[in-house]
DNA sequence: GGTATTGGCTGACGCTACGTCAGCCGCAAG
DNA sequence: CTTGCGGCTGACGTAGCGTCAGCCAATACC
């Protein structure tokens, strides 16, 4: 049988003989046999290892995986579907941040010349369309359907107080953090209180502990939730969400 | 005008101290002031760069192109056109990955308990579909439905020879290599003229030499082409690639 | 006055999967 | 004897910080 050299192995399969060096130093691939100043002599048995190393790769699997799979130590189907789940996961942000990225392009296309200070301001078109998406894909439809439906149900006029009251709330907020309140301060808690069960009338339903967790995350998260509660007083978001972990600690399960 | 400390900075903003003074170590953020002791000092203008070095960072831009932005070097307009088709390439390779773990794993769940030696020939279900996708996207939808329609146009005999043909030629030119003939060496791009002109009645129309090329890269770069390549002779893509890249360096435009 | 706590600082290593020198050795052809 | 081809072993660089380690200063408590 014979053997072939790191050069003859690239040539044979494309890679470079420093990625072959390179795995031999993780241990992933070991030449048949090494001699006369480390010389490198491939077999066909690491010819075939590496033929699966470069498949598994391909489906862009991580060297570690792909050692613990080839070493017996992982089902290749379990693996792959763990990577699977990453790749959707990973898929929807990137559409998500696609999305993002050319509703900014297009809100800097429409106003001009824009000065830097003003971009917080400009995220407002399309901002809906993109938060519904991402509140579905958060809390499911049902949860973004009876919130829509709440909404639906309510008088014209108590739909256009909604902003005046989030505006009232957050102002109270910012003026008791100003006074130096933590976020599980008493007074707080009894705004996030009224925060709670206002969204609760939003959404038509009691949020869960981990959906106004989560509602607390998107506050920070999102660039233009969190500018809006930067514009009434910085860092805002970030103490409302500190407040709302807080309460859904206490008292929500 | 007060001044805030990286640790109120980060309870601010929810970046970390560590990323401000990562900030300050590239050039990216620097502190108003810094002194005794080498502490550093924030004043309103450099929460606000901040701010907008956040916005463009959720974005997903590189570190190094927000500081070209911000500092007046790029476009922001310009710089996110460019980062939205850089996304969106992205996204389709995502989706061609997930597309081909999904199928890996529907392969490997069909047949029960593959030995990893068989997973070359595991990749036949599904492939026409899948290949026809990267081929559109390759190619264009022009080239793939023509080659439909001259498929289609065959007779049933004629298409059941097909495979037949392939391995003729290939199995001609492992032989070739065998006896050491280069890629470009007479014998072997007559029969790479051959397998052009064969590709072309599979087509309905003459490949560009771009075209022909990006057949050969598909050859190696996807592995259940290679693999079945690597059935005949271990590394025949790569030798049949870099033939038929010749060949459209000869004789093609 | 000693000490534990809090914050802040500066290195420096680690992570992915290699690319890319730099520097050295051995073998064969001219 | 030189040149060239291969092969080898370090070691640095990459993006964006996380995570110690080790040290200093101010404050608070006993």
């Amino acid at each position: 049988m014979r053997t072939w050299s790191t050069a003859e192995v690239a040539r044979m399969t494309g890679v470079t003989a420093r990625t072959l060096r390179h795995y031999d130093a993780i241990g992933l691939l070991e030449p048949a046999a090494t001699g006369h100043g480390g010389i490198r002599h491939y077999g066909e048995p690491e010819l075939l290892r590496l033929q699966q190393i470069l498949l598994l790769k391909r489906l862009g699997l991580g060297l570690d995986v792909v050692a613990e799979i080839l070493d017996g130590g992982l089902a290749e189907v379990e693996a792959l579907k763990r990577h699977a789940d990453q790749l959707h996961v990973e898929r929807r942000r990137l559409d998500l941040l696609s999305a993002t990225v050319d509703a900014t392009i297009r809100q800097l296309e429409g106003g001009q010349e824009m000065a830097p200070e003003t971009w917080f301001d400009g995220l407002d078109a399309g901002k809906q369309a993109q938060y519904e998406a991402e509140a579905r894909s958060r809390w499911g439809d049902a949860v973004v359907d009876a919130g829509e439906e709440a909404i639906r149900a309510m008088t014209p006029e108590e739909r256009t107080r909604i902003p005046a009251i989030f505006a009232d709330l957050h102002r109270r907020l910012a003026e008791l953090r100003e006074g130096g309140a933590g976020a599980d301060n008493a007074g707080v808690q009894a705004i996030v209180g009224e925060h709670y069960r206002f969204i609760e009338r939003l959404w038509g339903t009691e949020p869960t502990a981990e959906a106004y967790k989560g509602l607390g995350a998107l506050y920070t998260e999102d660039p233009a939730f969190a500018t809006t509660f930067d514009e009434v007083a910085m860092g805002l978001a970030r103490y409302l969400r500190e407040a709302m972990d807080a309460y859904a600690e206490a008292n929500l399960d």
